[in-house]
DNA sequence: GACACGAGCTGGCTTGAGCCAGTTGCGGTA
DNA sequence: TACCGCAACTGGCTCAAGCCAGCTCGTGTC
């Protein structure tokens, strides 16, 4: 726009990222479009590749593109998230399908749908999950059991469950990794817990190294944390999952009632 | 650790984000602390100032850092996040407190609460909205109204709400900037709206460019966008707000009743 | 005591060069 | 035809140097 006046303050690097954000924005450069290649940017403005390195970076943070070593720069086309409500806690949902509402949503979208408990111990509990659950964080004992949900073989979302060695006691939900059919809440049930209500406290933030890499996730895409906690008709808390998922491929859905 | 065996795969850009991740984590560096200047992580690992220069920014796509122009580069300070609930739409603590829950929130956190509406006009809704309101995107006219929220000056947050023509009628919600007492809730239920249900669906992103300069966010941090309807007793959805927070100043807690 | 100035620190941004490592497609060989 | 291998692309990462701009603090002046 205005190029000649000579008073355009904004760095080069920056410049040639606004080209490219408007190019993108304005559909010009579609999803999952290629940009070009970096030498090519440099000639094109006249800079060092670096500069034109510099200013992919700078869309690379915000999620605008994605880069392929080797293949190029593109447009990175965004999926629809699966949306995750509140029902997926709901008793008649669960004996309805037989199938978890994570699998109805990866299938709603024609992908594969996979589920994995990675592990299932026993340890001390994080402050706020012991918060959450009433109990002493440096006495208390829970159990702690790992989930991986994928699809496609992708790994989306991660959910690490806290139960109360009280709560669980000698059941499968101490030990055993596969929970049988109607899954965790119908075990709950088995030993008198019935999730009445719940309380989900969310935030966004950047993955740690270590999720980046074990959801194999591009730069610039942030996750959701979910502290979900479960509540029985006695008000009593008795168990705590917090669930971390690639906020590019998931968002959540509530309906719910407004109180007083 | 494997320094000798000369097997560090890793590029010296990476160690050394490594090893200032684990300082940071190991609360060596704590929050707020200072890193060693660009200079002398450069000369301390035998690297150019580039390379040090750019396992800062590593970190910086982390969260985990921000860098200040001539001051140096410190450890990002973890605020607490100021929770939102559904409580922000209930009736008896918009008429006990005549304060708003952002108010409230701010207030307990001991910084002072601004909010501002900047404009009302008319306008076309975006599909996503037209979809929620049950309107046709392309011949709908909906009011817009858009309010920023501020703590200590510094802006957190932003809402845009639509009303269709319909809803608002000549009433305040269709012209007027500040709504009086019990603010924009309190003039839907004059009009015969009362709020009972609300739906509420999550997503995270980073911002747009404009959005982090809007709200001077940092870079390393996500927003949190939520689609706010607003249901009356007769199902009718009367109002959609379309929230944009920082990721690293706010939250969402919800507690609910799991239904079925 | 108040203030102006500058030295020496900090990060911001660029250059132009080089080498490495994936990817793709073409052409020649078995 | 099937396959191998190489050339020519792509991004990944680094170097060494330079200039600019913001911050801090000491020094010296009024």
């Amino acid at each position: 726009m205005d190029e000649q006046s000579g008073t355009d303050r904004r760095p080069p690097s920056r410049r040639i990222a606004d080209d490219l954000r408007a190019s993108i924005r304005s559909g010009e450069l579609a999803s999952g479009a290629k940009l070009p290649s970096e030498r090519e940017l440099a000639g094109r403005y006249g800079t060092a590749r670096n500069t034109a390195r510099e200013a992919i970076s700078i869309l690379q943070g915000e999620g605008l593109v994605v880069a392929q070593h080797g293949r190029g720069v593109f447009v990175r086309p965004r999926t629809p998230l699966m949306r995750l409500g509140a029902n997926r806690y709901s008793r008649q949902l669960r004996s309805e399908t037989g199938l978890s509402p994570f699998r109805i949503e990866v299938t709603k979208q024609g992908r594969t749908p996979k589920t994995e408990c990675r592990s299932v111990t026993r340890d001390k509990p994080p402050a706020d999950v012991a918060d959450r659950l009433g109990l002493d964080a440096s006495t208390a004992t829970v159990i702690r059991r790992e989930n991986w949900y994928y699809a496609d073989d992708e790994p989306v979302q991660v959910g690490v469950t806290y139960i109360p060695v009280d709560v669980a006691g000698e059941s499968p939900l101490a030990s055993e990794r596969t929970l049988g059919k109607g899954s965790i809440y119908a075990r709950f049930e088995d030993l008198g817990y019935r999730i009445t209500r719940i309380r989900e406290e969310i935030s966004a933030r950047m993955p740690y190294h270590e999720e980046s890499t074990g959801l194999s996730m591009p730069p610039g895409v942030p996750v959701i944390e979910v502290l979900h906690t479960s509540i029985d008709e006695q008000h009593r808390a008795f168990e705590v999952t917090r669930f971390v998922m690639r906020g590019d491929l998931n968002g959540l859905d509530y309906e719910m009632p407004v109180e007083d």
